[in-house]
DNA sequence: GTCTATAGCCAGATAGAC
DNA sequence: GTCTATCTGGCTATAGAC
């Protein structure tokens, strides 16, 4: 049970159908492709992980088990909204540039594939927006907000924060930048958007 | 040169090859499906598009054609900047209840192909940032708007309304909505996001 | 223009030797 | 556990009759 990451075949495996996978996509992926990139013959594949389809749900679990506790973190801990919403938006900007493909992946195949989610939600991890709400309406009592639901707060948080980097290829087309560019731009976001949040929702 | 849509076998076509290319992606898509759906032969769809390729092409550019219109009304009619976020807010989220695959459809083909931008870019529908930007800083200036960059306030506003739309199976999760409790949750964000936005920029 | 039939290829999966 | 060889099916695309 050493957490140590071994580089057996079968942690090759699912680090080259993480690329692939996150590249390409569950359609578009060729599990040549990914044998070539483990490094392994293709038969080793189906002996580890006997279908494409189970190789693929091993990937994506993956990443949501990722990403899950970056959420769980704005919605669970004993912070003020505002110290969560700055904290959120460094840390979530943070975390996508060490795995850029993350969110694209997760909800690329959750619109090709809606039960995915029934599939995920059934275990423990999935986030629970019921105590951030509590705090809001708490927080907007006591006047230190603005009346705003938070739902809605929630979504416009996540929104401000993913959206640019799901929309990559427009931003940069946009906004006429280089990658070198778009980096330094979602770098400026880290600031801008716990600004402009918070800006909006104070008293 | 009728603008009537004529209900010929390339329009029967087109209209089959969008709603599967917009449901399955290009890879996901299969040319069987679209006979199917289009009560045509296989065969015809070589005949009128020659190839998978080209009919997805022409879907794409057919989706990209009818949104670009959308972002160049906010970016360069003469309206004010509060006025444009309202007006945008409003009617991007009326467009995509119209027309609910195009922003995913867009974003996920892009992010397969990214040549896919330069090939649109050159020809001239390529919404254009420059006079939205010279406008914000003109309003700065006068004391109207809180200092902000214009770049950082488009993707904002993009952000707030592309991201729901695209991100519809984890914002349903989240929320715990139905796909009516979903429409009625993007209506109220016509007015929520646009008044987001004014309350955090205005001087 | 529209169809049927089929070519030709490539993918996922498996059998079986080592 | 790991490999090579191969099966089997499904896909795009085309040939050719009508």
């Amino acid at each position: 049970m050493s957490k140590k990451k071994e580089v057996t075949t079968e942690t090759q495996i699912l680090e080259a159908a993480k690329h692939v996978f996150q590249n390409k996509g569950m359609d578009g992926a060729r599990m040549q492709e990914i044998a070539d990139e483990a490094k392994i013959n293709k038969a080793m594949l189906h002996y580890y992980y006997r279908s494409k389809q189970l190789l693929f749900e091993a990937v994506f679990k993956n990443a949501f088990l990722l990403l899950a506790p970056q959420l769980n973190k704005v919605l669970n801990d004993d912070s003020s909204i505002e110290d969560k919403i700055r904290n959120f938006t460094s840390n979530y900007i943070s975390f996508i540039n060490k795995h850029p493909y993350i969110p694209n992946f997760i909800i690329q195949e959750l619109n090709r594939n809606p039960n995915f989610i029934s599939n995920i939600s059934e275990q423990a991890i999935f986030p629970n927006i019921d105590k951030f709400k509590k705090q809001v309406e708490i927080e907007v009592q006591q006047g230190i907000l603005k009346p705003i639901a938070a739902e809605q707060l929630f979504i416009h948080l996540l929104a401000l924060n993913v959206f640019p980097f799901i929309a990559k290829p427009l931003v940069k087309a946009f906004l006429h930048l280089e990658d070198k560019d778009f980096k330094q731009f979602m770098e400026s976001r880290k600031k801008e958007v716990a600004d402009f949040i918070i800006h909006s929702i104070k008293a």
